[in-house]
DNA sequence: CGGTGTCTTGAATACCATCAAGTCTTGTGG
DNA sequence: CCACAAGACTTGATGGTATTCAAGACACCG
């Protein structure tokens, strides 16, 4: 299943082929749907979707949300993307993998002069909420807000899981807790293949690389050693967890 | 001015003892303050204070939240403390330093069952507030409750620094750039003596290589060039920075 | 006074980065 | 259809940064 560039670029989509976030299967955390349940009972209108708010932007693009966008709350409907840092001297780290149903980053919402650079992996659709409006309606519905806050300290644990394993671990244990951890994250999503354990893996070289504090050479060695030892299959946009015990013990979980 | 382990381990203070952190000089973004101001509009009740719920921690002590103390939201009232993870093989990362102000971690005022270990650098005396009483009263005061969200993304922020240091910088701009950071926090809640850019520096070389993923004899050989270089100045539990211009551009910042 | 803990410094080693060459694929234009 | 260029990946050789091991200095304390 491979994405491919397509011509759009961050272009409002028609209200017609939207289907609304209800219908999107693969929000699992359902933020969408829970704003949705929001503004349903706070407006007693079934209708408002806010379909305008839904934005593409094509793979290997790069957005920067802050100054002019930073009044919108943005999250991932369909594809992956990469929330990024840049560093004066040119070299990358990528805080977190965004994949369906994620909200970019929870300092969105609460502040207004939050920063984020984000770089489209595959192909990558998205909601962008108004914030003021967001918070009203969380405000309105404690269980809405409840789950977003749930994503927020979920997003906090997934840091500090990340400071721990850049800080403590080797390269391989990195890269295998990076597999892992996706593998987590889709299937709770309903994204992966119970039964191959196969998944949609669009990362480059370059982005497991700049994932786990690695150059992209080394990150080739590795997955070399993975590969020729059976562990994964990994090539064509997919990976495939060959033995699902072996690599859980190389990433120590 | 050097903290010295006292006897008692943890236990309440006297309400008689405490002075209320409207008079903690040190809490400079005055979350128990304003978590006063709002039990006092709610309640009219000048008097609320939960003076019960303030703890002392000896230094190098360890505090494990989750379980049994689950449902507390623990303020740092004086003291440096450290969040810490210990990973299977037994090394440590600190994810974050604590400092006077700061909220142990943001998890704890969201979901029920966060887990933290923290330890005690120096002697750290602590506010224990009920995470539900803290809850309904910041609910009921939208600019506490702001304050609140502004330390979190503060921390999801730093949190964020980590990890791009972690993961691209060297040993020397790992440790410039945390002492650069505890100076500017400092600052910030009027710690730093500013003419002579003198503070408390109560870190050893294992707590300082567990911040930034270093082995504690490669901190001794940084420091040592650092202090030979006259970058800074280290010792007796207080640091001086010499050179101001240099440290910042080692931190590149 | 020996014991313990912290720090320092040097030497040997491990891990990973960088450099470089080569393969394979993909896209482009002749 | 083929030639060519560009980009992604692989693999080996070399070197740098940080770790580990080890020994010694120093302060503190019972």
């Amino acid at each position: 299943m491979k994405t491919r560039p397509s011509a759009a670029t961050d272009e409002p989509i028609p209200p017609h082929v939207v289907l609304g976030c209800a219908a999107c299967a693969a929000c699992q955390p359902r933020l969408c749907e829970a704003v949705a349940r929001a503004a349903q009972s706070l407006l007693q209108n079934v209708a408002v979707e806010l379909p305008q708010s839904v934005h593409l932007i094509t793979a290997k693009r790069v957005v920067h949300w802050g100054e002019d966008l930073h009044d919108v709350v943005p999250v991932i409907c369909e594809g992956w993307g990469a929330s990024v840092t840049t560093l004066s001297d040119g070299s990358r780290q990528i805080l977190s993998i965004l994949l369906p149903g994620d909200m970019v980053s929870m300092a969105f919402l609460f502040d207004a002069d939050a920063e984020c650079t984000v770089e489209a992996i595959t192909d990558v659709r998205y909601r962008a909420f108004s914030r003021n409006d967001l918070k009203a309606r969380l405000l309105a519905d404690a269980d809405s807000f409840a789950k977003f806050l749930n994503a927020s300290v979920e997003e906090k644990g997934r840091a500090d899981q990340l400071i721990a394993d850049l800080g403590r671990r080797t390269a391989e244990e990195r890269i295998a807790r990076l597999i892992f951890n996706l593998k987590s994250r889709l299937r709770r999503r309903g994204m992966l293949q119970t039964e191959t354990l196969e998944m949609d893996f669009p990362l480059r070289r370059h982005h497991i690389a700049d994932a786990t504090g690695l150059s992209p050479v080394h990150v080739s060695k590795v997955l070399s050693t993975l590969r020729q030892s059976g562990v994964v299959r990994i090539g064509d946009g997919s990976l495939r967890v060959l033995d699902r015990e072996r690599l859980r013990h190389i990433a120590l979980m």
